[in-house]
DNA sequence: TGCAACCAGTTGCAAATTGCAATCAGTTAA
DNA sequence: TTAACTGATTGCAATTTGCAACTGGTTGCA
């Protein structure tokens, strides 16, 4: 792996690391779905990305201090993957691509509801679930109590899936 | 060209449509660099791409409605891209990009200097921005005048470079 | 009129990356 | 003991990338 740097644009090194069609996908499922061991990456991904890949993106995000990995005690085999501080604030331009897509692309109705309710409640809604994520994958406690983000998206999209 | 996409997501299929290494940065020439003709972006592109990818990547982004082109009227076989709604819209998702790069990546002077303009500007200055690419790229004009966001961008980038 | 420079791409080919399925070796629960 | 589960790795075909040369046409100038 050598940094052969093609520029040092701050929009061209940030494509170096996650402007890949994996890599976003990743980080966008231990966001929102709280995936945190391989399987679950693996086998719940909406999209099927395949093992060697994924073991190749997530090498990539950890030596990009992106993520990190650290032993699961309940299963001396399984690794816990978290989001870093840097992993974390990623989550502004997947906020921000997944209002374009609503916006213009043919985006599904239940996995639609998210990127609406995400575009909707702005930066602020952002930065309340990013702080969320903090805690989850840093263990920082969050300032503000009661009902999360993550869980309003998570209902909001079983809403419209169990709507028959 | 087969439209297999992998999911609906919004995220995704953003990623389907630019999610690779180079047409961000072809967009990103458009809007910061003004590059409109394919010898500006083969030629002044930081990171030196390759004339065939180019070819196939604003084939790409034609098809995806991003980008428009028309013919040159003072050279018969110059063509002019332009960005539309759809791609000046990105504008927030490169904002977000290079800021996140320019905070956690070994960003150069003369180009992270734009990238914390954007940043400090916020929002706002993204829209005054995306005003001034309207005018330019859809003839729409714009409303505020004097000193363009463009303008400023540029100046601060020279200022940098011109600093011995 | 001729010619060099410029224009937007295209072509051929080697190298790298991706995608798929099978496989691996250690771990755990029954 | 054994079947299922764990995080991966391997082999291989198909696709994509990167580079350099080239194409067919246009333009400006002498």
């Amino acid at each position: 792996m050598t940094d052969d740097q093609r520029s040092g644009c701050p929009i061209n090194l940030t494509l170096e690391v996650v402007g890949d069609k994996w890599s976003l996908l990743i980080i966008r499922d231990m966001m929102f779905g709280n995936r945190r061991h391989f399987r679950e990456l693996l086998t719940k991904s909406e999209e099927g990305i395949s093992s060697n890949i994924l073991a190749d993106r997530l090498k990539t995000l950890l030596d990009a201090d992106i993520i990190t990995r650290e032993d699961d005690p309940s299963h001396k085999q399984k690794g816990i993957y978290s989001l870093t501080e840097q992993g974390i604030e990623l989550l502004p331009v997947l906020a921000q691509m997944a209002a374009w897509g609503y916006q213009y692309l043919p985006v599904s109705e239940e996995l639609g509801i998210r990127a609406r309710l995400l575009s909707e409640g702005g930066p602020k809604m952002w930065s309340e679930f990013m702080d969320e994520l903090r805690e989850t994958h840093l263990g920082i406690a969050r300032r503000k109590k009661g009902p999360t983000v993550g869980e309003r998206l998570q209902a909001a999209c079983e809403s419209v899936v169990n709507r028959t």
